[in-house]
DNA sequence: CATGAATGAGAATTCATTCAT
DNA sequence: AATGAATGAATTCTCATTCAT
């Protein structure tokens, strides 16, 4: 195995500690030593690859974000313009893919609701941070275009619809109050396509 | 000075020496020592009052965002009986004074919004722990009722709504992203006066 | 109630508090804190009556051992004069009894085997703290010379035969091994026979 | 000097240091802080040793328990077959070679006396934990054996001969009380033998 | 006599980070 | 590049003791 694989494999192994454990046992009580440990690796290495703990919690909880988006997009199919969808109906068919998910992995839930600032958001998940692919910026972007409708402030758009989501979510999913996920999605679902309407700029 | 007041007194110090150190350097490099210090009295004496750091940083925080709900209800009249407001405008006065008073104290905002969970919001903020005053969570059904109108879930419109300022506020009143205060408003509010009126149950 | 007898009640509170905590928690991770809350006086009249735990400690193993000599030469009925048993035969009983009681309060015997030391043991146990009544080492004295026999070293004697039955009794009564009290009862009894016959000076 | 050579020398480094402290100042009011001082390491590095201050202790008392017992079997020579001498013979050698050495190190007496517990005596003396040697329990055993005699129970009788010397000795090498060791030796050594003659199972 | 709030010294323990191998 | 022993600063928390009421 070639020596990028190889540190690849040992990023990935720490990746894989770090949120077992920090789902675990939470972040602060989660030592480097516990980390390097469980990922079989000698602590001093772990410097070799992170700065500190934070910094591997920044760039794990970046990661795991964009895997969500990425993969609510590509479940959906939503922007690979096979259906003929509205601009509403295709949010609410990513979103319900995302809160669906959630569901299933409350750990995954629980660790970016926690650690998932906007800062972060911003810089890792919408701006591209290799080449290769369209980020779920652009994908968004490209999604409203396509429609041929025009919207105010798009920016403010998801911005709002993301922190209505991540909001209302964590609560509902995890605790089930003060209502279940399965009650809460109507009037969410109606919120944002409330939204969505209201920042149309009307074509005459 | 009696000996209650002394206690009361002493427990102010800390929640105030807490406040500030909390504010400025963040919990985490905050010591006990530090707090003790800055309140002036020994540390032993931190442990009659709280049982640890996040004992007192929960009280806190229930503390502080008990007042700004309080404050606001108090600031803007409403509930008093004197205008003739609908249930939609009193909303957004209140939203509005809390948007402004946190938009004065950002300090403010950034400790609640950090460190106030909705389990703690509901037990200390909305809860009575007292039974001296009505509390939030009164005042809120007290005001639909005098409306006359009814809704379906109370509680799931306070909670969305709730979820739905705390999650856009933070970010763009202190970092003015992507929008400014002015700038979200109006969505804001119309997006609120859609909850409610949608939450409405139609009379026959 | 009169101040003595007030101050007598006390006393004996604490004293039942601490043997009552000491039992349960161990020695170390009891605080006067807790003695002086289990027995509903202020700890700063703790002060009024010992000296610190240790004071107490030392008391209260002195009392409880007192105690137990002196209830077992009541029960006994030894040296009343009534049945005319062989020295050797006395002690035995002496022992059994104290070794039954032993059996049925575990919590004293792990007090007194790990608090009494053999100088606390002369001085408030043998010795005679009080003009009152006479001594177990009176007694013991005055049941040897009523048997009209002589002995070499008494206080040897005695000083032996307490090793050997505190030593032998801790281990066996509370996990039951190597042996059962029962099983080391025989072996018990005919060595403290031989130790007392062989101190026999023969007559002419 | 090789890594596992080093770390020996710390430790035994901790454990002479510890040995010391605890000797002179006591257990309790040892600190962590002085037996690291002492020790020159710091005080971090204790814990790479041992888990706190108890468990050094144990491992402490076991390994100058297990050398007792091992330097008496071989300053006496005894097992090594060259003498024939009887088992009371030879028990009354060991013992006698034991009470001479606790006369000459009154410290280590008092340490082992104080905190030799009969599980650690068990476990970590009389069992094996490596797999180099005979234990002294094996010798033991072997001792009996070769003697070609019976005896009923050899662990009720190593045990009442433990615990009748380790509690004579303390008071009387420590203090002189009640009497002198030398006093005691006569009555100590008959003690025994008669205990060996009387669990010997007679040959027909 | 009794109280219990206040004190602050002191101990244990953790853990990020370094660095010689 | 990888290791893991060593470090020691930093922090938490306890609790015996005092003393003003």
């Amino acid at each position: 195995m070639n020596l990028d694989v190889k540190k690849k494999k040992k990023k990935e192994a720490l990746f894989t500690a770090a949120f077992d454990l920090f789902s675990t046992k939470g972040i602060k009580s989660t030592s480097i030593s516990d980390i390097a440990n469980k990922a079989k690796i000698a602590k001093g290495t772990f410097y070799l690859y992170f700065k500190d703990k934070f910094d591997l919690r920044d760039k794990l909880v970046a990661e795991k974000a964009k895997r969500v988006l990425v993969d609510a997009l590509e479940d959906t199919g939503v922007n690979k313009g096979n259906k003929k969808l509205s601009v509403e109906d295709e949010v609410i068919l990513i979103v319900d893919s995302i809160l669906e998910r959630m569901k299933n992995e409350p750990n995954l839930l629980r660790f970016i609701t926690k650690n998932l600032s906007w800062g972060i958001f911003q810089t890792m998940v919408l701006g591209s941070d290799d080449g290769e692919n369209m980020t779920f910026y652009d994908e968004y972007h490209s999604m409203l275009d396509k429609s041929g409708r025009k919207f105010r402030n798009p920016d403010l758009l998801l911005y709002m619809v993301v922190e209505l989501i991540s909001g209302c979510s964590y609560q509902v999913i995890l605790q089930g109050t003060p209502v279940t996920l399965d009650e809460l999605k109507p009037d969410l679902f109606q919120t944002i396509k409330d939204m969505i309407a209201r920042q149309e700029i009307a074509e005459k």
